[in-house]
DNA sequence: TAAACAAGTTTATTTTATAAACCAAATTAT
DNA sequence: ATAATTTGGTTTATAAAATAAACTTGTTTA
């Protein structure tokens, strides 16, 4: 009847993270926490999570003199996500 | 971009029971804990929960001897699971 | 009549989410 | 030049949640 939910995709934060990473490919710290209007501590704390359990990559660079984070699901990350929106989908329907 | 998820729903277990009674217009405790295979200490809690937030309306009659727990949907919560469906697939899209 | 079961509730524990505080380097203002 | 602010984060502390374990009350069953 109901699929199990994926615990560590089903946080509004990291969803969030990941629903961008799917789409985009590569998007670094800054970009994600505009785009989430998260803290930077919440931020953080969340993709550590996320790269822990292999669901993105997170490359750490310089652009300039500035420290860049950049982050990109992984293929382990994209089926989990799959996995979750087709799980979820059988809590939303009428 | 990304919408915000009621807290309240954003639960597996409670948006299970509130899924349930979307489409059921009524179950009883003993139905939920099966359908949902939940505990009956968490049942009681999430239901509570939901009760407390006006989400469902909760009757406790007899059925012969045995007590019987009985849940149904508000508008309230009605509105609040439509809600979070509309809000959800904002994180769903590819 | 003792043991097991049913239908829950209450309490305790573990996990989470989140914010607040902090840090280092770079930039801007004085 | 140097003090203040900003940028791009990390670490630590706290509050809230989810969940399970223990308990309760009444009912069947052995």
């Amino acid at each position: 009847m109901f699929k199990r939910l994926d615990p560590l995709l089903h946080s509004e934060l990291r969803l969030a993270i990941v629903s961008i990473l799917v789409n985009l490919n590569e998007a670094d710290f800054v970009y994600i926490k505009k785009t989430t209007q998260a803290t930077s501590g919440n931020l953080s704390v969340q993709i550590d999570k996320l790269a822990e359990a292999g669901y993105i990559a997170v490359e750490k660079v310089f652009e300039g003199k500035k420290p860049k984070t950049i982050c990109r699901i992984t293929e382990e990350g994209l089926n989990a996500f799959e996995e979750y929106v087709d799980a979820i989908k059988s809590y939303l329907q009428k």
